[in-house]
This record gives structure tokens, C-alpha cells and sequence, in this order.
DNA sequence: CTTGGGTCCTGTGCGC
DNA sequence: TGCGCACAGGACCCAA
């Protein structure tokens, strides 16, 4: 469930529960995810206190008071599930509920000196973790070349302009990576460049001043909106679950070919095609 | 350097 | 009902 909306998402669920709390038991199911984890993964886990769960484009960053940062990255089916000792008259969280994949893909699990457990759940194995030392984030692999977060000031028109200059790579191919801006991915640069009106088969080079001021502002836009909602949860997870993301209800054009474009006014059919092996839905009516 | 394509892994939904 | 195939929110790696 990852793009920035939906980590953000999870960081929220996340803070309440291990901010300020002791892990006191961590239980590691499997060597890997994508990648191995860290040497002695558990053990320099376990007695440590999160001072704060923070996120960083689409990573999750508990810090610890051991001087580390437990990092983790969803990938695509990565998630989190929190249960919490039964609290009088306490709605449950938006993570609260049972894991649709049941305990087969349960890959860690931790409590807290609360009582609360934490399970990571993740059926694909695209996500990861890693335990960095916290003064040594910034210039860690994962973490040296990411660009601006959306929603802050360092994301502006002049940022995206120096980043598409003299690019022919199509602007939602650019958009996609990392480097240029953090945390956008397939849905919200669909719906982003709907928004704007830009296609996304344009080459990066040929976005304007003006173009790239409303990308701006409705990246930002579709971005705060979804943390809203919740983010967004796809089929697969949409089960009776009224504690799950509602952004999917919103989308204008991810997910809806065929359908008709919804800009007021536009009589256009949204259309999906493949850029870089991924779907890209855009209204070819409005979109230039 | 940029760009396109393949790859990791499992689950789901669709057409036949 | 079963089977094969396309496709899925990410990001790394390599070749051209």
C-alpha cells in the first residue's frame, strides 16, 4: 500500500504506539525480506526506545535511543498490524485490523513495554528494513540521492524545472523517480498530472513554467488530500473494513479506463496504456 | 549520462 | 470448478 500517502498513513498508526515505548520482545520469522536483515537484527532491537516513528518519502524511521534508526520500506504489499491491550471506550486504530493475509507472511512481530504488538506483514517480500546508525542517514544509500519532500518548501516550480531541463524522458517517468521529488508512485502521478492537465507521455524538457506550477500545487494537492482519506487501499485489501484508506473512491483516473474524465466540461474517456512496463491511466482529451 | 527492460516474490482476478 | 496468464502501490541492476 506505499506511495507517501500511505506510509504517511501507517507512520500515524505507527507513532502513537511505539513512540516513547520500550520494545521488549521482537520476534524475526525469516532471514530476509528483499534483502537479508542486519546482522543481529532482533537483539539490537530488543531494549531499545523509540524516541519517534518519522518517515522520509516512502521510508518509515523509527529512531532509537541506542543512536540507531530502525528503517523500514513497505514495498509493494508491506504492512503493519498494532494491537493494542482492549482500552474502555478507545476506537480501534486504522491498522487494527486482522491481516488479510492471515499469519503465513507474518515475518516480524515485536511488543512493547505497553503490551502493544507490532507484526509486519508483507506476502511479496519487496519490502525491507535495516537498522542505520542515525547520524549516518542522510548519506546512506537509501537515503543520499532522494530529492524534496512534496510537502514541503524545497519542492517548488524552479526545483522541477532544473530536474526536467533538457530531459526527453516523459514527465511521468521523471516524476516517478526518486531523485526529483520523494514519495510520489504510480497512483498519485496519474492523478497529479490529470490535475494538471499535462500528459503523461510529454517529454520531461518541454514542461513549461506554467505546467510545472500546477504540478506543484496538485502533487501537493492530491497528496494531502489522500493522507486524508487515509490513503489508498487497493482491491485486494478493500475487505469489510471501514479502518482501511478511502483515497480510491477519489481517483480520477487511476484504475478507471474507459470511464469517462471527470474534469468538468472534458467529454474525454480515460485510457491506460504501458509506460516503463507500468500502467499509466490519463485522459488523452485534457491532457496535453 | 540517460533510458529501457528485466528482476525480485506472491496473490488475485479474469477469460476460457 | 480448474487453469493459465496478465497484472499489482517499488526500486535496483545492467546493457545499450
Amino acid at each position: 500500500m506505499p506511495e507517501l500517502p500511505e506510509v504517511e498513513t501507517v507512520r500515524r498508526g505507527l507513532q502513537p504506539v511505539l513512540g516513547g515505548a520500550r520494545v521488549v520482545r521482537v520476534e524475526q520469522r525469516r532471514p530476509d525480506l528483499r534483502f537479508p536483515f542486519p546482522y543481529g537484527f532482533a537483539q539490537r532491537l530488543t531494549g531499545a526506545r523509540v524516541d519517534a516513528v518519522l518517515r522520509r518519502a516512502k521510508y518509515l524511521l523509527a529512531s532509537l535511543d541506542t543512536g540507531e534508526t530502525w528503517v523500514t520500506h513497505l514495498g509493494m504489499t508491506g504492512r503493519f498490524l498494532v494491537e493494542r491491550p482492549e482500552v474502555q471506550g478507545e476506537s480501534p486504530g486504522r491498522f487494527t485490523h486482522a491481516a488479510p493475509e492471515g499469519a503465513k507472511h507474518a515475518h516480524l512481530a515485536l511488543e512493547t513495554d505497553a503490551g502493544a504488538r507490532v507484526t509486519f506483514f508483507d506476502a511479496r517480500r519487496f519490502g525491507y528494513m535495516g537498522l542505520i546508525p542515525t547520524a549516518e542517514l542522510g548519506s546512506h544509500p537509501w537515503f543520499a540521492e532522494i530529492g524534496p519532500e512534496p510537502l514541503e518548501p524545497g519542492f517548488d516550480a524552479a526545483h522541477l524545472l532544473g530536474a526536467f531541463k533538457g530531459r526527453s524522458q516523459a514527465v511521468k517517468t521523471v516524476l516517478l523517480d526518486q531523485r526529483v521529488v520523494a514519495g510520489l508512485g504510480n497512483i498519485y502521478v496519474c492523478e497529479a498530472l490529470h490535475r494538471s492537465g499535462v500528459s503523461p507521455r510529454r517529454p520531461a524538457g518541454k514542461v513549461g513554467r506554467a505546467a510545472a506550477l500546477r504540478l506543484v500545487k496538485d502533487v501537493r494537492a492530491v497528496l494531502e488530500e489522500a493522507i486524508i482519506a487515509g490513503g489508498s487501499t487497493l482491491r485486494d485489501y478493500a475487505q469489510a473494513d471501514g479502518l482501511s484508506g478511502l483515497f480510491q473512491h477519489s481517483w480520477a483516473v487511476y484504475g478507471r479506463e474507459g470511464e469517462p474524465c471527470i474534469r468538468p466540461g472534458c467529454a474525454g474517456t480515460v485510457a491506460r496504456f504501458a509506460q516503463g512496463g507500468r500502467s499509466t491511466f490519463f485522459c488523452p482529451r485534457c491532457q496535453r
